[in-house]
DNA sequence: ACAAAAGTGTTTTTTATACACCCATGG
DNA sequence: CCATGGGTGTATAAAAAACACTTTTGT
């Protein structure tokens, strides 16, 4: 079976910082050769029998250091020369992980930096299908929010992903709509220049995997 | 790299019958172990450097004889256990496929029989993607009608899609929204009943893949 | 002339977006 | 009591679906 192409898994991680109201992506930098030094998406070589979620769990935790929340599959990359090492599937998928793990680098998925291999295609053809996954998947939406968060946050969370800010009120009913989310009674404090405090929105169960 | 998992293309070969008014899934019957005898979807091992969709159509070529329009990329299945031999990743493709050539095995797709591997699965999985492709996708498209068609295909295709028949004039506005897509001035041949002769549609360019 | 099926124009329904105004908190 | 931002209700716009009626063919 030695004409078999190789597989690797490259991760989006994606992380929500609620201060900076940015979505983080998590990249590192490549310690050995091919592009030692360059920084890339964290990816690994799928093992044998292993499965996609788990090879993305662990790329992010042996290359970011970080924990998974959930994760899901974008699109498969086959171009043969995309790793210099010879022919190598890419599969790409997406990691919404912890936003407490301080991690390695962190940068805006609106302004990444150059990476190696063919990782600014990933980045760019992944784009679009993150932007489109926010309140359409529950894993993804509750991976980033949490299991509770503020209306004030899905705002936030919102604008940074389709470039406008909606509506509260409009926000307000297309979350309502969202299977499995709830707007609670509750209000979190709100913030430091006043204003009226955010109710906060609860998942009802973990949210099933994509 | 002994670790590294195997993976397969599996393809979902789609004709459209313009006769039946059905679209077709293309099955073979598997010439060796494991599952012999069996009906499965085409699929071949993808060997070292090839692209996904050069090895749909060697699939397509190899098991069911035909030669295809178009492909695209579906879902990864990952299960380990899904291939007795070993675990062996399996990229799904839909394959549109020249409706002259008869092939071996042509199966209705919403009444597809007992398939061999996880084969029900990636069938009934992919079956909403299929459907969603339908005049969104103009490679899928183009693919199942062809560079001409009629009104009275599209509406037959449609509805064998999504299972409800629209009424020729919203589709009408729906294809004239499509990209690439022209309504001529051309008319065919009705139908033995007689009614009005429907007209004929034409893609501007081959329509690039997806 | 009649039945069948496509096409044109219009109405109705649904959904998405925008807005006006009220509410709750910090300064 | 004013500024700040969330929330409720409602208006407007855009998109989708449904319908009435005309056109073009075969019998």
């Amino acid at each position: 079976m030695i004409e078999s192409t190789l597989v690797s898994v490259d991760v989006l991680a994606l992380r929500f910082d609620t201060g900076a109201r940015a979505v983080l992506l998590g990249i590192s930098e490549r310690p050995q050769e091919p592009f030692a030094g360059a920084l890339a998406l964290p990816g690994v070589l799928l093992r044998r029998g292993e499965r996609l979620r788990d090879a993305a769990v662990r790329a992010a935790a042996d290359k970011l250091g970080v924990k998974v929340r959930a994760t899901g599959q974008l699109i498969t990359f086959d171009e043969p020369s995309r790793d210099p090492r010879g022919p190598t599937l890419s599969v790409a998928l997406w990691a919404a992980v912890d936003p407490s793990a301080a991690g390695r680098t962190w940068v805006p998925l609106d302004d990444v930096p150059h990476l190696a291999f063919d990782h600014d295609r990933i980045v760019a053809d992944c784009r679009p299908l993150l932007r489109d996954r926010l309140w359409r998947d529950p894993a993804f939406t509750a991976g980033l929010l949490g299991t509770e968060f503020t209306t004030a946050q899905a705002l936030d969370l919102t604008e940074a992903l389709t470039g406008e800010r909606p509506y509260p009120a409009n926000l307000g009913r297309t979350m309502e709509r969202v299977p499995g989310l709830r707007r609670t009674t509750q209000h979190a404090a709100s913030l430091p220049k006043g204003g009226r405090p955010p109710s906060v929105w609860r998942w009802e169960q973990p949210a099933a995997q994509a």
